[in-house]
DNA sequence: CTAAGCTCCTGCAGGC
DNA sequence: TGCCTGCAGGAGCTTA
């Protein structure tokens, strides 16, 4: 599942293939790939057209690239891979995949970018560029925020991330911790797989309550989801090939390195006692019962 | 405002 | 072999 580490890796992957390059034109297949693009999908792919791509900018797991058009205000692609959604750089004489749900060909005859998703929760949208609500200028969102990102948390891999801050506000929320690492509008960019990393390596239950944690317990469990995200992300770009910018899965070769997300029954690589497996969120939970005992009472 | 549950979707594993 | 169920889960939406 594309989390923050993968979906960098794509974001790279864009800013190598795509950035400088001028979109000829846009086909979409089918209306729900921009079912979150108020104006439709004709609209989408109108304003694409002739426009030239300024740079691909991401805030926790949304991405978008920065498009000039030909006569208009500068304006956001924003990606969201959901589930399984993955982008593409194709050759175009490459067959279309199965779930291709968007192409975009380009002035230069190169390459296409290729939208392609199974189980179609990703998706496109255009929207307008803002000024930064949430974080402070750190030189990386020049373009300014897009609309729908807006309410999106900064990550903790930006270089302005609040982290005192982000502290304050987890530890105010009424909920177990593992919920309040998942809420993208506290902080971004962690998901399922991450979130049982960073726990398990911070020693915390997610179950514990967050207001009921220290604040240096916050910050620790928040230090750790950054460190794995990192790390991650350090493999991830092991995997990249050239024409391919590929998302299934933890990226890379990460999944060999995961402590307790999926290992149910084996060792918890710190005391050995089985990792267990629970339901949460109407998903699963991973942890180990030694490292990270359930809270006492019930919440 | 916050918190929690529902829902979208496809492919695959496992049980019988 | 084939059918069914459950599971994977990000995040917008609805409800309270």
């Amino acid at each position: 599942m594309p989390e923050l580490p993968e979906v960098e890796v794509v974001r790279r992957g864009l800013s190598d293939h795509v950035v400088g390059r001028t979109v000829a034109r846009a086909v979409l297949t089918g209306s729900r790939v921009a079912r979150r693009h108020a104006a439709g999908p004709t609209d989408l792919t109108d304003r694409v057209a002739g426009a030239r791509i300024l740079a691909a900018d991401r805030r926790g797991k949304y991405l978008w690239l920065v498009l000039a058009p030909p006569e208009d205000d500068t304006l956001a692609l924003v990606v969201h891979l959901g589930m399984s959604g993955q982008l593409l750089v194709q050759h175009a004489a490459a067959a279309p995949e199965k779930h291709l749900h968007a192409r975009f060909d380009f002035t230069d005859g190169g390459p296409q970018l290729r939208f392609v998703d199974q189980r179609t929760f990703g998706g496109l949208a255009l929207a307008e560029l803002h000024a930064d609500q949430r974080g402070a200028p750190d030189g990386v969102h020049v373009h300014g925020i897009p609309a729908p990102v807006l309410h999106i948390a900064p990550d903790p891999l930006e270089p302005a991330f609040d982290r005192a801050g982000t502290v304050r506000r987890m530890r105010s929320r009424d909920s177990e911790v593992k919920r309040v690492l998942l809420d993208q509008s506290v902080v971004s960019g962690i998901g399922n797989i991450y979130a049982d990393e960073a726990l398990w390596r911070a020693g915390v239950h997610g179950r514990r309550s967050a207001s009921a944690l220290t604040r240096p317990a916050l910050g620790r469990v928040l230090d750790h989801a950054a460190e794995v995200m990192r790390e991650a992300l350090g493999q991830g770009g092991t995997s990249f090939d050239a024409l391919y910018v590929n998302v299934n899965g933890a990226s890379g070769y990460f999944d060999r390195s995961l402590a307790v997300y999926g290992q149910t029954g084996r060792p918890c690589p710190r005391c050995g006692t089985p990792v267990l497996r629970e339901q949460f969120m109407n998903r699963s939970s991973h942890f180990c019962p030694r490292c990270q005992p359930r809270p006492r009472v019930s919440r």
